[in-house]
Parts: structure tokens; sequence; C-alpha cells
RNA sequence: GGCCCUAUCGUCUAUCGGCUAGGACGCUGCCCUUUCAAGGCAGAAAGAGGGGUUCGACUCCCCUUAGGGCCA
């Protein structure tokens, strides 16, 4: 049974590499009918925040990815999570005591020891190294204190952190499913801290601790981890336990090559989510950040993905996010959806842009016939405001197309001539129309472009014999009357 | 500074020694068309550099360069 995490420390909202690392674990998961767990690493409690994980559990929920397992709840403690239907995360603040006991079994058996150097004799021990030239590593003061010594810090009120004895020869060898093998030299991994002076685990330990304990068989996580595995690979054989397979992930960077950041624009997960992205587009984009199939293709419907992922086709370089072509893609996803969803998906944006109360149908119509061109929901309110709302006449339309020769003369006959068209109906009128061109020896782009910057103050716009039958005789008659005085 | 990772069009990528180097975004042109889109067709655009290995290297090895990560 493969079991996999997403472990994000929640010390931020979830950023898009975050995002990625979490889909891949969960498509993973899926495409094996194995367990998907989230554990959140809020073991640093200066930086952990309870709005971080709310961030954190909204956008996860927001893309889709829901998790398979996780504690019990006690009783009168209730989450969000718990009332969706789901499971609570795991949170590493609440399993202190399983930590605590690995590291008493570790200093038991000698493969930890206590330190009693102060951050301030630390730092002046590394201060030293760099002036020498040496790299800045523990140098095992306290590796072999005598019991003596011990008591004596002790009886000075010193605490301790407690250290895991790193070999000081042979190599250590990551066999990575991406990457393949990685060897690193012991020498040069240093006794690193495993609990904290205030007795709480380091991330490295606890990560290993919890990987175990649940079984984890394949950890699917950044490459900024991979210098930390050497080090968790001792913990694992320190602790007589076999380690699960690493897969790392190639990072996502910004169009500049620097690892992605804030002034690269968007990376929460959420600020899409406010910027009109729909998830599934944001999901399958993300999924091509590092992966491929062999025939390269672009689009996948969700249970597509979960077949075809496979982290043989990860990727080892890093990738450039590219915000053009995500808004390609959630074009795409846009007009696959119906006009009742889309209608549904733009409903915040219209409702912030004052259109949350229109009619229903002639909403469904509006935004079915603007839905070719949207990039992003939140472009839905500005297209369709005019059906709504009276007519904003853009400078330039008046001047370039109402004020055109022979314009007002067209609007007058028209305004005329479907003030008394039988139908209102878009073939009613686009006959009507094409008739009078025909008969009065104009080009049909002569009148219709002149009508639509009448009725929407825009040259850009849908059919116009649709938009006419949308808007109804009497807003088209109103508009043509309040395009004629702007003349 | 030490260690580690990476290197194909501007970007995401395909290629697992035979390549006229394929696809997608973006860009350009044409077609369709009442505008804007969407769609269709076409085009420009790539193997970082240097050594090897091989009948043959984008593909394998080494070095250099560049970018990135981790440890402080």
């Amino acid at each position: 049974m493969i079991r996999v995490r997403f472990a994000p420390s929640p010390t931020g909202y979830l950023h898009i590499g975050g995002a990625r690392t979490a889909l891949f674990n969960h498509l993973f998961a899926r495409r094996h009918q194995g367990v998907f767990i989230l554990r959140i690493e809020d073991t640093d409690e200066v930086r952990s925040s309870h709005e971080s994980v709310d961030a954190i559990l909204e956008s996860l929920a927001w893309l889709g990815l829901e998790w398979d397992e996780g504690p019990r709840l006690e009783p009168g403690r209730s989450g969000d999570w718990q009332e969706r239907g789901n499971f609570a995360p795991y949170f590493q603040m609440r399993r202190l005591e399983r930590y605590r006991q690995y590291v008493e079994q570790l200093l038991r058996e000698g493969k930890a020891y206590r330190c009693y150097c102060t951050p301030e004799e630390l730092d002046a021990m590394r201060r030293r190294a760099q002036l020498e030239k040496r790299p800045p590593r523990y140098e095992g003061r306290c590796r072999s204190l005598t019991e003596a010594q011990r008591r004596d810090h002790e009886t000075q009120g010193r605490r301790a952190s407690v250290r895991f004895r790193m070999p000081d020869e042979d190599a250590t060898a990551v066999e990575d499913v991406i990457r393949g093998r990685v060897e690193f030299e012991n020498r040069l991994l240093q006794d690193f801290v495993i609990q904290k002076t205030a007795g709480g685990p380091t991330y490295n330990f606890a990560c290993v601790v919890d990987d175990h304990l649940m079984e984890i068989t394949h950890v699917i996580r950044g490459d900024e981890h991979l210098s930390n595995t050497p080090s968790q690979l001792q913990v694992y054989a320190g602790l007589g336990w076999k380690p699960p397979q690493f897969a790392h992930l190639s990072m996502i960077l910004g169009p500049d090559g620097a690892k992605l950041s804030k002034r690269h624009g968007a990376t929460s997960v959420l600020e899409y989510k406010t910027q009109g992205f729909l998830p599934q587009a944001l999901r399958n984009y993300l999924a091509l950040l590092g992966w491929a199939t062999p025939d390269s293709r672009q689009l996948f419907e969700a249970a597509e993905l979960i077949g075809k992922f496979d982290l043989k086709g990860c990727q080892k370089n890093p990738a450039t996010f590219d915000p053009q072509k995500l808004q390609w893609m959630n074009g795409t996803y846009i007009r696959k959806l119906t006009r009742e969803e889309l209608v549904r998906e733009s409903a915040p944006f219209l409702e912030s842009a004052g259109l949350g109360r229109v009619p229903r149908e002639p909403l469904l119509r509006a935004v079915g016939l603007e839905a070719e061109k949207v990039k992003l929901l939140t472009e839905v309110p500005r297209l369709v405001d005019f059906f709504f709302k009276d007519a904003v006449y853009e400078q330039k339309a008046v001047e370039k197309v109402l004020r055109a020769p022979g314009a007002a003369k067209i609007l007058e006959d028209i305004r005329a001539l479907l003030q008394k068209t039988p139908g209102f109906l878009e073939k009613d009128l686009e006959a009507a129309i094409r008739g009078f061109c025909a008969g009065n020896n104009l080009k049909p782009a002569q009148a219709i472009h002149p009508i639509r910057v009448a009725v929407s103050g825009r040259t850009e716009g849908p059919s116009l014999f649709a938009m006419l039958e949308v808007l109804g005789r009497e807003k088209v008659l109103e508009r043509i009357g309040a395009a004629q005085r702007l003349i």
C-alpha cells in the first residue's frame, strides 16, 4: 500500500511550490489507490500561526486535494474539516511525546548526546571557523562529556539540546526515484540538533519519526530537502528503521531564474482564486511544471491526470512559472464550462461588481455570449455589465464610429426599423438589418459597427444580433437614442 | 566558503545513441469573420562551451561556465 504525505510548515500561506508538491503527492496516491496524509509541521512555535493553517486548509480544499486519514478528534474539539466530513490533519505539536520517546532511545543507546553549548558559544565557534576558512559545522565539544562534566553543566543550570551522533567515515547514499543515487560524505554531515533546549524536536527529526510512524512509503517533496536527506537517513539507521523511498521534485522559479517569491507576483494559491482562476486550471498547469508525458500533452481531465501521473515523468531541472500559459489554460477550462457553471463560478466577482441581483435568464445568455473571450473570471462582470447597466460610451468609439460620416443617418433609420420589426429574435434582427443594408446599398459592417457602439458603448463584443436580442427592444431603442444625442 | 542538484526554442517540455530535434504557451503572418475573441493553417525560434567514448552523440563520461538548493 502506497502512503504519502504533504507536510507543510504553517508559517505563511500555501504557495505555488507547496501546492505543486501537494498535488504530486495526491496524484501519486490516487494513481496507486494509496493514502494521502496531511501533516502540519508546526514545531517552529515562533513562526507558526493558526492563520497559516487555515490558509493552507482552504487552499487545499479549493484545489480539491482532500486527504484520507487523520488523528481521532478529541470530543468537543471540532474543526472545520470535521464539519466538511473530512479528517483532521496531523499536527506535530500534538505528537511531542512520540519525539521525546525516540530521543530518549537514541540517548540511551549512545547514538545521541546532550549538548550544553549556548547559542553564544556556538556563534563564536562558527565565526572562528569562518575566519580559519573551515566549514562552519559543530565541532563536537559535547560529544564525549564525562558524567562529571555533565553534572557540572546541569548544576550551573545550563539547559541541554540533544544532538545526533553522525558517523565520521564513509558516505550516505540517497537513492532518489527522480535523481538516482546521490552520495554525501558523512564527515561533512554534522551532529545536528534533534531536540531543542526548549524540548521540542527539530524539523529533520520530527519528520523522520512521523514518516516512520505514519508508514510513509514515498517521500515526495521539494528539491530543497535533498541536502537534508542523508542526515535523515542516518536517523532512520540509528533507530533501526527502514527508510521510505525519496523523490525530490525540482524547484519552481520566477521569470528571473530565482526561486519563485512574492516579488514575482502572486505566489499564494488563494491569490489565484481571487484573481479568477479555476482550480482545475491551476491543477493542470501545476501538473505540467516539472512533469510531462512522452507525448507532451497539455490538457488533462482530473481523472486522466491521475491515470497518467508517474514519478518517472518528473523533471530534474527547475521550472520557471509562466503566468501567461496559466492564463491560456484557464481560458480553455472556462470555455469547457456550461454557461450555468460559468455564472456560478463568476458569482462572487459579479456580486462585488454590483451585478449580484440581475435577472438570471438574461445573465446566463449574456455570459454565454461572452464566454469565449474570458481568460479570468474577474473579467466576466466587465464583459457583461452593459447588458444590465447603462452603456458607458468609450470616447474613441464615439469619435471613430458614431461620428463617422453617415452613421447618424444610419442610426436614425435603424432605430425606426427596430421600432417596428415584428419579432426581436436574433434571426429576425439579422434579416431586418441585413435587408436594410441591401436596400440602401450599404455594406453590413457600415450599419453593424455604429449599432454596436450605440447599444453597448464599445467597439468590442459578441455577435451583434444575439446581443440585441438579449438586450431587448426597449433597451436597444433607448440606447440608440442616447447615442444619437452624443453625435 | 563547503557539499549537493541542474543545463534542448523566450517559457513548459518530448527525445531513453541514428534528428530534416517533435508538441504546448507566447510571438508573427494568412484564413474564417460585423468587432473582440475562439478556431484553422503557416512561420520565426533550441541542444551553454571544451574535451573524450563511439561507425555515429542532444542523448554516455570528464572538465569549464552558468543557475539553483542546503549548511550556516
